[in-house]
DNA sequence: TTTTTATACCTAAATTATTTAGGTATGACG
DNA sequence: CGTCATACCTAAATAATTTAGGTATAAAAA
């Protein structure tokens, strides 16, 4: 489905705002989050998601911890104090968009 | 500035919508109107639109009238049945999206 | 016990939507 | 005459994603 194309460009936006909210979370608990977050609605891909958060860590937003399990890895991520700032940002950019949608498609929607 | 990011994907959407509202319009006509109507803050690239335009065309969602105003061109286009319905697919696939977000970035966030 | 499913990381190639950066040409204004 | 607004367009580069793999451990099912 190019159902979800809407998307391109919140993945960030949304692993900020995960961590924003948890602290600390490893890649495979993200994509799990958000598929029971939102009732199997959207399902972050893998491929996106990894490449995603070495972009965000390059970037000096996140910081790794890893960690063991057994003999399994995790990489815990969690929010800099840049990233903290950049995911109040994209918060911005997110209701800003919206505004902006609204303005060009109302009067027909209901933004509730 | 990568600021519109999030606008990525949303283009067809709101050239459907405009059509809607406009019965019929032509390229630079639509992103005058889009500068006006977003007070400036959302610019539609040429080089996105004419594309775009055409891919819906393709798609069979627009059909194109050229029009000629002294020795210019324009080609206007409407929403085909198909596009009509197309538009209406995509106000809600907008809302399925802001749906989500909000279900992902609550209790943070007031999308008024 | 063997196989499958879930967990957990990853990358490369293809796809898609955009920006950037041009090009062509007419019409209006100074 | 030159510049700016109008009006169309495309090609190359950039960016974010999907698709489609790969590796390996742990748990559950057959």
């Amino acid at each position: 489905m190019d159902k979800w194309k809407l998307y391109k460009g919140s993945l960030d936006t949304i692993v900020l705002q995960l961590l924003g909210q948890n602290d600390r979370m490893y890649g495979y608990e993200i994509t799990q989050k958000v598929k029971e977050v939102t009732e199997g609605e959207l399902e972050i891909k893998e491929g996106a998601l990894y490449p995603a958060l070495h972009r965000l860590e390059a970037k000096g937003l996140l910081e790794v911890e890893v960690d063991h399990v057994g003999n399994r890895m995790r990489k815990y991520y969690k929010l800099t104090e840049q990233g903290l700032r950049e995911k109040d940002n994209a918060l911005q950019q997110l209701e800003d968009y919206l505004s902006t949608m609204k303005k060009l498609i109302d009067p027909n929607i209901s933004f509730g």
